[in-house]
DNA sequence: TTGAAAGCGATACCAC
DNA sequence: GTGGTATCGCTTTCAA
């Protein structure tokens, strides 16, 4: 077994024909079939394996699209990675995924770091972003799509809807089925702005149907989990005993607090609704099963996937890439819990 | 605003000094402090921003480290890069993630793409492999470790623990409680190796403990969800309706099994156990709470990570990398389900 | 259809 | 501490 890495120069020599033409055999230009067999072979018998560096160097053209999502283990940014990874794979993409642990200062650093590949494209989570995050967007003149979230002024292009709309319309279907006393948990952080938006949602929902004062517990971190939802779910209890329903602001603290329903023997729906945010599978298969919110995160990423392609696409060309805003649809979910 | 994207020569010719300074500030070599601040203050103004390919193509150093998971929305391997991410970020590296969809020809083919780039470490998930995938791995001489698992021979070094034995402690436990007809639900999928030798450690169960025949339902793909537990549990009730016990080949398919008891008022645990695998929050929070047979995700990244990292060093100085099996605790959970 | 030469943007190595 | 030069492995460009 040889000691070194074989290059295409290796590569070149074995085959007696110049870089060029097994630049071009990888490539799939224009070789003769003859040629072609003999240079792949070479290939083979080498276990020549091309280097991504030199290439992307010479080319100018990068493999790669970033995506930043808050957090990997959230089932819904999942989704919308791997639609997103969908999309991009079948252009010969790949990408380079980050964790932003919900920090927009993290979420800047983790850019820096990245755009010294220079991607085709980014995909960002939400619509709060540093400044340094804009600046350097700006500057790199990369395609950028922000998700989850529709800013009113997006730093390119954005994919989402409307959070505070969503959690509006919850309050509307929690109202319509009679419930008056509602209070609303959610995480402690001021980082989660979709989060945020669920509880203006809430709050406009308040005023709207004419509901009182806001009942709002903010407990845990991002992402919320089950266990915070019991615990918030008690905070809420505690602080409003009489409160009648509880609208919960994902399907994990929403999960959270029907269990602990179930341990105080209270009654869903009939003495407590239960709603959720985010249709977590958890949430159609638990008994009772949880009114949610259904959001389609793989069309965020499929549409993120196209946008940030047609960018690239005109980036190439020379062209200014489009500044598009596209909503996806949302719906409320009535299920046993309400 | 500029049109092009500066590079470190145009760093050094507005900063009056050489490449090779600029490059020594960013790799925070010795340089003098005023130097350090002169340059430092260029790059800010210009918005420079390194190429990872140069650097990368020069140093013969790459910043990646690769992870293969066979699924990203199982919180057990989000869990598992979560840990390996946080341990090779500390180190200057950056992951970059792919997603085999419980498929070894998907796996080797990620790989090939992914090699490359010419990382420092590979982790993959589990111990099957195509023969191109190890034909790779060894050719290109970079640390691999397997997770998941442990393998008898691993390609090099290994992190995990045995999914056949710790099925079988699950019996063990399920005998004990005094369960005697038991069930085992899992995938269709003849891929997902874990599965399969978790049936594997309840077979071994079944003999140990004198339990007669094995009933196993295979239904669903992978990563088998809470659907397919519940349909799953029902195909088994169709086929051994006296069954008293279920083992669930992961908590998703437990909880669906639950649920599934909860429709047909069956009573858990007193007519039926139901038994999972993973410790997912879910089987924690819910009601009956689900035994399981806990391990450490987080644990397993964090010790491949070190793994890779001493790999990564052992070949910087052309030693041989350790060739290293380690296995991680795991722990029945009897809970309120059995 | 194939080949030769000139870079791409950084770092290593060796002078000073 | 700092600078010059060769070089990494590939693709672009142009010529044959």
């Amino acid at each position: 077994m040889s000691e070194f890495m074989p290059t295409m120069a290796d590569v070149a020599r074995e085959a007696g024909v110049s870089k060029m033409t097994v630049s071009r055999v990888l490539a799939d230009r224009d070789v003769s079939a003859a040629m072609r067999e003999r240079v792949l072979a070479v290939i083979k018998q080498l276990g020549y394996l091309p280097d991504a560096s030199a290439g992307t160097l010479s080319s100018g053209r990068s493999p790669f699209i970033v995506a930043l999502v808050p957090s990997m283990s959230s089932s819904n940014f999942a989704d919308t990675v791997h639609s997103l990874n969908a999309a991009v794979t079948a252009h010969g993409l790949q990408l380079l995924l980050g964790d932003t642990d919900y920090d927009p200062k993290r979420e800047e650093q983790l850019l820096r770091v990245m755009l010294a590949h220079r991607p085709e494209g980014v995909m960002l989570t939400g619509s709060f972003h540093t400044v340094a995050t804009q600046a350097m967007l700006k500057r790199s003149k990369v395609p950028v799509v922000e998700t989850w979230d529709v800013p009113r002024t997006p730093i390119q292009q954005a994919v989402g809807f409307s959070n505070v709309d969503a959690a509006c319309e919850m309050m509307r279907h929690l109202h319509e089925r009679g419930y008056r006393r509602i209070g609303f948990i959610g995480g402690a952080t001021r980082l989660d702005r979709r989060g945020l938006d669920r509880q203006t949602g809430y709050r406009q929902g308040l005023k709207l149907f004419g509901l009182g004062e806001p009942r709002v517990i903010q407990h845990g971190g991002s992402p919320v989990t089950m266990s915070h939802g019991g615990e918030a779910f008690s905070l809420l209890l505690d602080a409003w005993p009489d409160t009648d329903a509880v609208m919960c602001v994902s399907d994990m603290s929403a999960f959270g607090a029907l269990m602990e329903c179930h341990r105080r023997g209270i009654s869903v729906p009939n003495q407590m609704a239960v709603a959720g945010f985010g249709d977590f599978e958890v949430s159609r298969y638990c008994y009772p099963s949880i009114s949610t919110v259904a959001v389609d995160p793989h069309a965020i990423g499929r549409i993120a996937g196209e946008m940030l392609l047609a960018g690239a696409a005109a980036r190439k060309s020379g062209m200014q890439g489009p500044s598009e805003k596209r909503r996806v649809e949302f719906r409320v979910l009535a299920r046993q819990s309400t």
